[in-house]
DNA sequence: ATCCTCCCCTAC
DNA sequence: TAAGGTAGGGGAGGAT
């Protein structure tokens, strides 16, 4: 086989340890076909650029025999760079490879070979230092590589980019540059801007149909009507707006200012005239370079590319809404409604007007292929450019499929065509591939796939249809570049960039999320610790992890959160960390409906500083003084200061291995909605995932959903004191949690697993207790206007000092609107302390909101809803149709009960008169601020004495008179047994963002 | 059988 | 220097 061959396989000969490299690491670095093929990261070399880059070589002029019998092989990022190095060594006689020969390239040279690669060298792999080749080149000899032979004993700079950026701003300063993200977004906005104009269809109208006047009548064929749209090298046309005088010339848009041999950018767009010189898209601009010395850069426009985007489909949906958005520059049009209305048969007439209203509005050229289905007319476009238009009719189908290159099918990519290169030889076109059985097909490439090539090349494609539905499954964000830590809280830095970016890319779209997942690239253990291309992520393994999350959010400080907790799970090396990507699913849509001042609201204010609050901030409105409620203090769970060091993530051997399938397998059904519950908070629709505890492990899907229509029924009477003391007993279960694990991790070291089993009974307890809270937030404030638990808000260091600073002044602080009377400031429940060293919680101070409307459990009047009424005979109501005693409800003992509790009502309502002052005011909000346990100790002091007031009277009678209340009886003991179970747990829970993990 | 998690792959 | 994003389809293999 040529030497040069466009197969060598770059990993095989080189990998001493015999890892395959995983896609994402380096990408294909060789690529086979005529066209610029998008993902081409890393070099670009297939057998006509090695013929073309052998020319340069053979035209350079040789200075010396000095590296005579010498090859090279550069690995990673050196100085001088590769190109530099390559000159020197191919001037003065020597050779340079591409790709490590083992035995046949003499030296691999490198600057910061990782020690595990260096452990590993083989015995004829050398490794020299560049200063060998630069320093024999000043000597004008060759000098002995001893001095410059990189091994285990060398030191190695430690992982630091060159010209470090701040890891803080690091995110928005690369999304702002990044080409890809760009058209990441202006794909999706198009998409949207497409849902926008079909969801107002009525009105719309097509104004530019008056065009295809004189095609009314026409005839033509009636078998192609999909026509796939797309511009001529999008970008570039965009630039040669503004340099007309560089038409006709070899173009490419790139970060680079100039083409240069060493020049890593990447090219987005190249001209056609650039394409002659086999420039693609995606490619080097050092290969561009070498295939083309006089090639021209110009710079992005990314606005320019927004806006002639937003234009290009304005222009076509003058025409017909029927449109499938691709990407910024593509798309398909179903033109057969259009024809059909305007009884137009010449469809390429049609075209033409669509093509040449584009041109003339945006000086850009467009291609469009036509087709009887998607697939046929992609494959058109690719025969139309630049700037034509090509149809192909059903009868045509079968010759115009015969000579497509596989690689142009789509779905069929670097991969595909690897693997169908493997078992089928050197197979190039459909009229080949479609002699492969389909069973065939499906065992190499799954049933999908293999059945999807199985059609597409015999020219049979997908329908188009237009699903308005299709809503977005997921919210992500990546960063692979630029990604350099050398600890976790350097980690922590970048992560919170991507959070934050999350976060706002959620709340834009008014979407939130219940899983959450987290994924790194590292470093391959051979990989240098640079690559040659400054700031990329090199060879990497992947890694991810999810959680799923007790209710949506799209708060940042939640989301960091469950992303620290997950990046410590995946244990990685941070200074190995080359690439972090963070994936929100399980979304639920703020729908139109949601109601002011309840969760979505709610998580707007976890949202520090957020402006887009829609809540109706109450001005002027006299405060009430509240006691400080006695809230239980947050437990920090003390764990080891000092972990065992971190095992690096290992790099996993990629399976090849063919599937063994004899027989056709069966699809998969179709798959059924993920989540069996849902609710509804505050208009938002919030699935989550069962609670899937087993027996012995609360808390229990059946006693959650008990508790729940207990809660209810509870509320329906207007109970609230019921509801409180109930609730007030649920806690008391949970504390015997919190003094358990407190207890066990201060003296039973032994019981570490016990420790754990416990924790884990107590976050799911807690995890349950915090959504059951928000479900009777949420009835309470539907049934009464007024939540009944305290909202805890994250508070900044700068509203802790105002509220400080009011105080101090005798002033009622006001925070959101919020009066606050008693400012009580309290570090939020946090584990990610334990391994952020001097973690310093300044800045996330909670605060405490509750509100009460005059119609709330203050004011109201509670309702002696006769009992009987509700429950007598009535089997098939919600609590009582349960067979488990659980939360079976006794009547008789509720009765007494009411009776008993009618006396303190009344008094109650005596206190609410006493106290309140406020009586006509609507949505009067109280606010009250737990105060951190660590400041200023004299604060208490200074608060004057409350008033007297019912909520302080709920809260005595919370501890003073809670014996467990009849009503959950039997719930009780099955929460009790499980303080004394120590079998292990196995349990897939739902985490509250809030709380920590079970893990470890 | 079905679901879930952790990947891989593809397109622009 | 350079800015290798992002959404969706889908499969293997383990848990239930
Ligand atoms: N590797 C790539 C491929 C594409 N793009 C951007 C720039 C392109 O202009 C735009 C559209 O991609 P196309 O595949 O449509 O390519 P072009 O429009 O550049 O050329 P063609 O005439 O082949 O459509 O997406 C990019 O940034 N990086
Ligand atoms: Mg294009
Ligand atoms: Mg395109």
């Amino acid at each position: 086989m040529d030497e040069n061959s466009a197969f060598d396989d770059p990993d095989e000969p080189s990998t001493s340890t015999g890892i395959t490299r995983k896609r994402v690491s380096d990408g294909p670095e060789i690529v086979l076909g005529e066209k610029g093929e998008f993902p081409h990261f890393g070099h670009y070399m297939d057998a006509k650029v090695q013929k073309l880059m052998h020319q340069v070589h053979s035209n350079v002029t040789k200075k010396s025999d000095l590296f005579n019998g010498i090859s090279i092989f550069v690995n990673g990022y050196t100085l001088p760079p590769a190109a530099e190095l390559k000159k020197i060594v191919v001037e003065n006689g020597g050779e340079y490879h591409h790709y490590y020969k083992l035995g046949r390239t003499t030296y691999m040279i490198a600057m910061n070979l990782a020690k595990s690669k260096l452990d590993s060298l083989r015995k004829e792999e050398i490794v020299v230092h560049p200063k060998w080749i630069m320093n024999s080149l000043q000597q004008g000899l060759l000098l002995p590589i001893h001095p410059y032979l990189l091994t285990k004993q060398l030191e190695l700079t430690q992982n630091v980019l060159r010209t470090h950026a701040n890891p803080e701003t690091s995110a928005s300063r690369f999304y702002e540059r990044s080409r890809l993200h760009l058209i990441s977004t202006l794909a999706q906005e198009m998409k949207e801007y497409i849902a926008e104009l079909r969801s107002k269809m009525d009105t719309h109208e097509f104004v530019s149909r008056s065009k295809l006047c004189h095609l009314s009548g026409s005839k033509g064929d009636h078998s192609a009507f999909i026509c796939h749209l797309d511009m001529d090298c999008f970008f570039v046309s965009i630039g040669l707006r503004m340099r007309p005088d560089l038409v006709g010339k070899p173009l490419v848009i790139t970060h680079s200012r100039s083409a240069s041999d060493h020049g890593k950018a990447e090219i987005a767009s190249c001209s056609y005239e650039a394409r002659k010189f086999n420039i693609k898209n995606g490619m080097w601009i050092s290969d561009a370079y070498n295939l083309c010395p006089d090639l021209v850069c110009l710079p992005y426009q990314f606005e320019e590319y927004r806006a002639s985007s937003k234009r290009l489909y304005s222009i076509v949906s003058k025409y017909t809404l029927d449109i499938k958005a691709v990407s910024c520059d593509e798309m398909y049009v179903d033109l057969s409604g259009l024809c059909e209305e305007l009884q137009i048969g010449d469809v390429m007439g049609v075209v033409n007007e669509i093509r040449k209203e584009i041109f003339d509005e945006l000086n850009c050229n467009a291609s469009a292929g036509i087709g009887p289905n998607m697939l046929i007319a992609r494959l058109a476009t690719k025969k139309a450019k630049p700037n034509g238009q090509f149809m192909v009719t059903s009868a045509e189908v079968s010759n115009f499929i015969r000579p497509v290159a596989i690689k142009d099918l789509p779905g069929v990519g670097y991969s595909s065509l690897h693997k169908i290169k493997e078992a089928f030889g050197n197979m190039m076109t459909c009229e080949e591939l479609q002699s492969v059985f389909c069973s065939t097909l499906q065992a190499l490439f799954g049933t999908k796939l293999g059945a999807k090539i199985f059609y597409s090349c015999r020219g049979q494609g997908e329908e188009m249809e237009f699903t308005d539905t299709a809503a977005r499954k997921s919210v992500s964000c990546d960063m692979n570049f630029g990604i350099r830590a050398n600890n976790f809280e350097e980690l922590d830095k970048f992560m919170q960039g991507i959070t934050e970016e999350l976060s706002k890319r959620l709340e834009r779209t008014k979407l939130a999320g219940t899983q959450l997942t987290l994924r790194l690239l590292i470093r391959m253990p051979d990989a240098p610790l640079e690559p040659e291309k400054y700031g990329a992520h090199g060879p990497c393994d992947q890694v991810s992890k999810s959680v799923n999350l007790a209710y949506p959010t799209f708060s940042k400080e939640l989301i960091h959160q469950a992303a620290m907790r997950l990046a410590k799970q995946l244990k990685p090396v941070p200074s190995d960390v080359r690439g972090i990507g963070l994936t929100m699913t399980k979304l639920s849509k703020k729908p139109e409906n949601a109601q002011k001042g309840g969760l979505y609201n709610y998580l707007l204010i976890l949202k520090k500083g957020s402006q887009s609050q829609e809540s109706d901030k109450p001005k002027n409105e006299p405060g009430v003084t509240f006691a400080r409620p006695a809230l239980p203090k947050p437990i920090q769970l003390k764990t080891k200061k000092k972990g065992p060091k971190l095992p690096p993530v290992c790099a996993k051997q990629r399976d090849w291995r063919p599937r063994k399938v004899n027989t056709l397998p069966k699809p998969p059904p179709a798959r059924k909605c993920i989540f069996d519950d849902k609710f509804v908070l505050d208009g938002y629709e919030v699935y989550f995932g069962k609670f899937r505890f087993t027996v012995r492990n609360p808390p229990s899907e059946e006693i959650i959903s008990d508790l729940t229509e207990a809660f209810k029924i509870l509320i329906d009477r207007g109970d609230f004191r019921k509801v409180k003391l109930t609730w007030s007993y649920l806690e008391q279960v949970l504390e015997k949690y919190r003094v358990k694990i407190q207890c066990l991790d201060r003296g039973l070291d032994e019981s570490v697993g016990w420790l754990a089993d416990i924790c884990l009974i107590y976050s799911g307890w807690e995890s349950a207790l915090t959504v059951l809270k928000h479900t009777i937030n949420e009835y309470c404030k539907k049934k009464e206007g007024s939540v009944l638990f305290p909202l805890v808000l994250p508070i900044s260091k700068e509203e802790e000092t105002e509220i400080r600073r009011c105080w101090d002044k005798k002033e009622t602080p006001l925070y959101d609107g919020f009066k606050v009377n008693n400012p009580v400031l309290q570090a939020p429940f946090m584990e990610e302390k334990e391994w952020k060293d001097g973690h310093s919680f300044d800045n996330e101070l909670e605060l405490t909101i509750d509100w009460f409307t005059e119609k709330g459990p203050k004011g109201k009047p509670i309702k002696a809803q006769e009992p009987e009424i509700v429950l007598q005979g009535n089997k098939d109501d919600a609590v009582s149709k349960k067979e488990e005693p659980t939360s079976c409800f006794d009547l008789e003992d509720y009765i007494k009960e009411t009776k008993k509790e009618e006396l303190r009502k009344s008094k109650m309502k005596d206190d609410l008169k006493n106290s309140s002052c406020d009586e006509e005011k609507p949505a009067t909000k109280l606010v009250s601020i737990n105060t951190k346990l660590t400041q200023t100790p004299g604060n208490s002091k200074e608060i004057p004495e409350s008033k007297l007031d019912s909520y302080e009277e709920l809260e005595k009678l919370r501890y003073t008179s809670c014996s467990s209340p009849d009503l959950f009886e039997s719930s009780q003991e099955e929460i009790s047994s499980t303080l004394t179970t120590e079998n292990k747990l196995s349990c897939n829970r739902s985490l509250s963002p809030l709380l920590f993990s079970d893990e470890e």
